[in-house]
DNA sequence: CTCCTCACG
DNA sequence: ACGTACGTGAGGAGA
């Protein structure tokens, strides 16, 4: 029976995907109406409406059980900051008011609102800001006497994973298939990736142990499992291509691990001698180059001065002198044109980059160099999507393919999820990985890793 | 509705 | 001199 959404959204979707098409409206543009690809042609958006077609088969009792014991966590951590607070300034909050916490934690103990009086450490538009790094700092800090700040942030956590997670996700399956039919949507993002939404599953927790057991409710009904694939450094191996860096592509070609290598690099010594902080430094370093790196973002992350960062930034510089022209070259290509390109023609405006406000136009010259690798990226895995689509309804009900019955139902950015028959997982996967290995000719290795597994936890 | 916060790549 | 690493979506408080 056919789902609500799949069925006439689809044909829908289509058609406001051709019409916005053709008035070539930002975000949207011709390469999203039609994927060109060796011999093939085919409109990403059947792709996505394939997806939400699908959806992912979910367990409500995982998601119960799990919600019942964070439950039980959240209830003792509010008693516990109660207790503390009206201990120590005879009031309480409420625990998700960070307004309120902001008065609890940084007011004066003599004001009529009594605080802590803690000195704050940052600021938002209205106030005092109390958002994770705050106050780990604080937790962190030992002239600061009370629990609370370390309390609160152990309470967001749980809170955040059963408000946003275990309690939400249930409503979303659909009660004729189990599963759960999320958006993708094609007209959102700037820079021309995907997004997810009602619900967001691209944003499923797996930083934190607690958080990535969630992933143990998606799964693969009986005889099926999940085959997940994703690219390896994505966005650092487009980066050494676009740039045509001799460093950075031989790294790649040499199969070290980049963080590493990078680190060896700037601080000019063997790959063997690195250290783990070393790899950490030069991890951030790299993170902060497709974004558009500062000396401050830098500085903050590392925990280092601005001109410690500075001198980094630099040395890297100088080493990767490639990355660095390449850098400058988007931002002279935003200068001159007012917009920026991704490989497959991708445009997006830059319009700040003129602009006489020196942070509007720093923050348009990082996005110049962001768009251009982040949207090659999703040219690139939508190019492995229409592709492997493709593949994947050629095969269909074929039980000799090795990609029958198998079908697509994640995109989360550089990964892609599917459901496959258990017997043949093993051969579907190698497909898919090779498929995806070969979406582009890049002057570097592009790598895939994979994971067969019964729910999207045992993967990576 | 805006703001803050926080989940992901 | 100025505020800062890019891109998203969702939930709760507060107005």
């Amino acid at each position: 029976m056919p789902l609500d959404k799949a069925g006439p959204y689809a044909a829908e979707d289509a058609d406001v995907t051709l019409r916005l098409a053709q008035r070539l409206v930002p975000p949207l543009q011709e390469m999203d109406l039609l994927v060109l690809y060796r011999d093939l042609e085919m409109p990403l958006v059947e792709v996505l409406a394939e997806l939400e077609y699908n959806g992912i088969l979910v367990d409500p009792g995982e998601l119960d059980r799990q919600r019942e014991r964070l439950e039980g966590e959240i209830e003792r951590l509010k008693a516990r900051i109660d207790d503390e607070l009206y201990g120590a300034i005879g009031r309480t909050i409420d625990h998700d008011s960070p307004k309120q916490l902001s008065g609890a934690l940084f007011a004066k103990p003599d004001a009529a609102e009594p605080g802590l009086g803690i000195t704050p450490i940052k600021r938002t538009k209205t106030g005092y800001s109390t958002d994770a790094e705050v106050l780990t700092k604080l937790a962190d800090d030992a002239s600061v006497e009370s629990p609370v700040p370390a309390l609160v942030l152990e309470y967001r956590q749980l809170a955040k994973l059963v408000g946003t997670y275990l309690g939400s996700l249930k409503d979303e399956i659909n009660p004729a298939t189990g599963r759960i039919h999320a958006s993708f949507n094609q007209t959102v993002a700037a820079t021309g990736r995907l997004s997810s939404s009602d619900p967001n599953l691209q944003n499923i927790p797996i930083r934190t142990e607690v958080g990535r057991e969630i992933r143990k409710a998606f799964i693969a009904p009986p005889g099926r499992v999940l085959v997940s694939a994703d690219y390896s450094q994505l966005e650092l191996r487009l980066l050494a291509h676009l740039s045509r860096d001799p460093a950075l592509i031989e790294a790649f070609r040499a199969g070290e691990d980049i963080h590493s290598a990078v680190a060896a690099q700037i601080r000019g010594i063997p790959l063997s001698e690195v250290t783990k902080e070393q790899r950490s430094g030069a991890k951030m370093v790299n993170f902060g180059i497709v974004y558009g790196i500062t000396a401050f973002g830098l500085a903050r992350r590392l925990g280092v001065s601005n001109s410690e960062a500075d001198e980094i930034i630099t040395g890297y510089k100088k080493r990767f002198s490639g990355i660095t022209t390449f850098l400058e070259e988007c931002v002279a290509h935003a200068r001159e044109h007012g917009y920026v390109e991704t490989m497959c023609k991708r445009r997006r405006p830059i319009p700040d980059i003129e602009s006489n406000q020196p942070n509007r136009r720093a923050l348009a010259e990082r996005t110049a160099i962001n768009s251009v690798v982040q949207g090659s990226a999703a040219d690139l895995i939508k190019i492995a999507m229409v592709d492997l689509h493709r593949r994947l309804a050629t095969a269909r009900d074929d039980a000799y393919d090795p990609l029958g019955g198998v079908l697509m139902l994640l995109q989360i950015h550089d990964e892609l999820v599917f459901e496959a028959p258990q017997a043949g997982a093993e051969k579907a996967r190698d497909v898919i990985v090779e498929r995806m290995e070969a979406a582009m000719d890049l002057d570097v290795p592009l790598v895939a890793d994979s994971s067969i597994s019964q729910d999207w936890f045992g993967g990576k």
